[in-house]
DNA sequence: CTCGAGACTGTTATATTATATCTTTTCACC
DNA sequence: GGTGAAAAGATATAATATAACAGTCTCGAG
């Protein structure tokens, strides 16, 4: 797996958390508002989030895109003369992930920074199959219903995993745009 | 990983597709159905089931439960001189896959038979954390709700991906006595 | 029949993702 | 400052998956 591109930084209008992954944004808000929600959570579940943490967080918030942990290590261990190894990554993503401050992509091995951390919630990955561009949607009804048809089942579901793979809007236009030339 | 206990093979009463994977039953039965399954779709399709990729089908539903890539090529090594190497394995479960005889648990790392192949569908997995057993259901109408959803923020979804992790029936009641003790 | 193209399988090597284990460092608290 | 628990470093290795090329089989065209 390649090293992530940094995302789209000119300065455009900000359209909102939930379409804000498939529109041009400054993209370091998004990342100032992942990193506060990280200390206030961390604060008040009494965790610590240190450096290394916080780094890491960073680094899988660098884009809208998921990232693997070895594109973490990666980019860690740049500007170092000894590299990091990998323990180190792992912890620090499963510190996160346990916090909920960021999710892992089962169908690609990769982790994406949770937009809306707080908020107790279980998320619908839209993943482009494109540009890997991935966004967060907040289905909490039709996770329900899927966890209703679990439970007439006799099943008692706990977690739950979605995740669609297809095309974002950009992607499509652009491709319907190659259509005719 | 370990390799996969022989399900229960006790003559028992049949209970339907749906719920079978929960109850004890003649798991011959699943085994041979699947296979009769799969020589059809091939026929029709005019692709070739080969030996190989019998019996790789053939060990992905020698339980209810999913099976790791390395635990077939661990059961197909068995009496054999020369081990059998992972492309060989992977190949054959690609082509299943391909085919729809067969499902990925990206959760897991894992693969299970398809409990209704043929028919065009998308599964939710119901993956009992406990004993792994695994059930496919059958929730069209909620997969519908869920490309829907996704649909309506401007994303095309290609494919969707459910796996719902908690307790099967058997364990729950498993559970439960526990407690009372 | 037979021969050749394409599909399938074998073989070797290696990439990618993740964890076990032990040691050292850091940090909050006393 | 001393101390114990949590975090991070370091080394090794496990588990999952694929690349690339060579050999073998199959099936239809001639």
């Amino acid at each position: 797996m390649s090293a992530t591109i940094k995302a789209n930084s000119g300065k455009k209008a900000d359209y909102g958390l939930s379409q804000r992954a498939y529109t041009p944004h400054d993209h370091s808000h998004c990342v100032d508002r992942a990193l506060l929600h990280a200390e206030e959570l961390c604060q008040s579940k009494g965790e610590r989030l240190t450096t290394l943490r916080k780094q890491v967080l960073e680094l899988v918030w660098d884009s809208h895109k998921p990232v693997g942990a070895y594109d973490v290590l990666a980019m860690m261990s740049r500007d170092k003369e000894r590299p990091i190894a990998p323990p180190t990554v792992y912890r620090a993503l499963d510190f996160l992930l346990e916090m909920g401050l960021i999710h892992k992509l089962n169908s690609l091995n990769a982790y994406i920074g949770c937009q809306c951390p707080g908020r107790p919630h279980e998320g619908i990955f839209l993943i482009c199959e494109q540009c890997r561009t991935t966004r967060e949607l907040d289905s909490t009804a039709e996770i329900h219903a899927l966890k209703n048809a679990a439970n007439q089942t006799g099943f008692q579901p706990k977690r739950i995993l979605v995740e669609l793979t297809g095309l974002c809007p950009a992607c499509q236009s652009q491709q319907s745009a190659a259509k005719e030339q």
